[in-house]
DNA sequence: CAGCATGCTACATTATTTGTAGCAAGCCGC
DNA sequence: GCGGCTTGCTACAAATAATGTAGCATGCTG
C-alpha cells in the first residue's frame, strides 16, 4: 500500500493521502481550536487577543498557527481595522455548523449515560 | 453537569472551561480523526480494522481512543455482529456534516491561492 | 515622548499522536 | 481440539503538536 517505504521525504497533505477535498477539510477542521475559532468568529470579528480570551486563553502559539491555516484556506482574514473575521467563504462554512448548536443542546440533555 | 473536574490543581474539561455543550462538542470533534471517523462510518458499519484502513492507516491507539470517546458520547456503537457503526444520535450528527461535502468541493475549486 | 494595544514569535515543558508489535478471544474448516 | 484466520484492543518508544509564559516590533493615542 502507499506507505512511505524508507525515504521519508515529506508527508503529503496530512490527514489525507487521497487529497480528496472533504478529507483535507475534515483534517483541517479536526485540529485543535480550528472549529472553536470559526465558531467564535461567527458573531463578530475579534482581535487576536480577544479571540484568545474567547477560546479559554488557548496558547497564542496554536491560535496563531490555526489562524494562519484558516487564512490560507480562505476562511478567515485579518481585517486591518479590527482584528480577525470570517471571509465570505468562511461564513458559508460556518453556516454549515449552525445546526450543530441545536444538536449540542439536545445531545447534552440525552447525556444520561 | 457532564464534566466539571472538582480539583483545581489539574486541568479542566479540555477545550472548554465553560462546559457549554457546544464547546464540549466542538472540542470532541476537534480531536484528530474524530470527524473522519464519523465521516467514514456514514455509509456503513466498519470493523475496527476496516475503519483503520479507511482512515489512511491511522494508528490504532488514537482510533481506539477516539472510538471510546465517541462511544461514550453516544455517537458510535460497537455492533457485536459487524464492527462499529453510528447510533441514531450519531447519524443525526453526521447529517449535520452533509453540506460539508458540497462545501469542500466548492472550496477546493476556489483554491486559487 | 510615554503608555498602551495590537499581531506575532521563542522556547521549555507537557500532552497527544504515530508506528509497530502483539495479546486474548472468537470463528471456521478440518 | 488444532491450525489458521479475524476481531477488538493494548503496550510503548519515538515523533509531533499544544501549553504557558515571556517578550518583541509596530502602530497608535495622548
Amino acid at each position: 500500500m502507499p506507505k512511505q517505504p524508507s525515504s521519508p521525504k515529506r508527508r503529503r497533505v496530512r490527514g489525507s493521502r487521497s487529497g480528496r477535498p472533504i478529507m483535507v477539510l475534515l483534517d483541517l477542521l479536526g485540529r485543535r481550536w480550528s472549529l472553536r475559532i470559526l465558531w467564535e468568529l461567527h458573531a463578530q470579528s475579534l482581535t487576536s487577543r480577544a479571540l484568545r480570551a474567547a477560546c479559554d486563553e488557548a496558547s497564542p502559539t496554536v491560535l496563531q498557527a490555526r489562524l494562519s491555516e484558516l487564512r490560507e484556506a480562505g476562511f478567515v482574514e485579518l481585517d486591518p481595522a479590527g482584528g480577525y473575521g470570517l471571509t465570505a467563504l468562511g461564513r458559508e462554512l460556518e453556516e454549515t455548523f449552525l445546526p450543530l448548536h441545536r444538536f449540542a443542546e439536545r445531545w447534552s440533555k440525552r447525556q444520561a449515560s
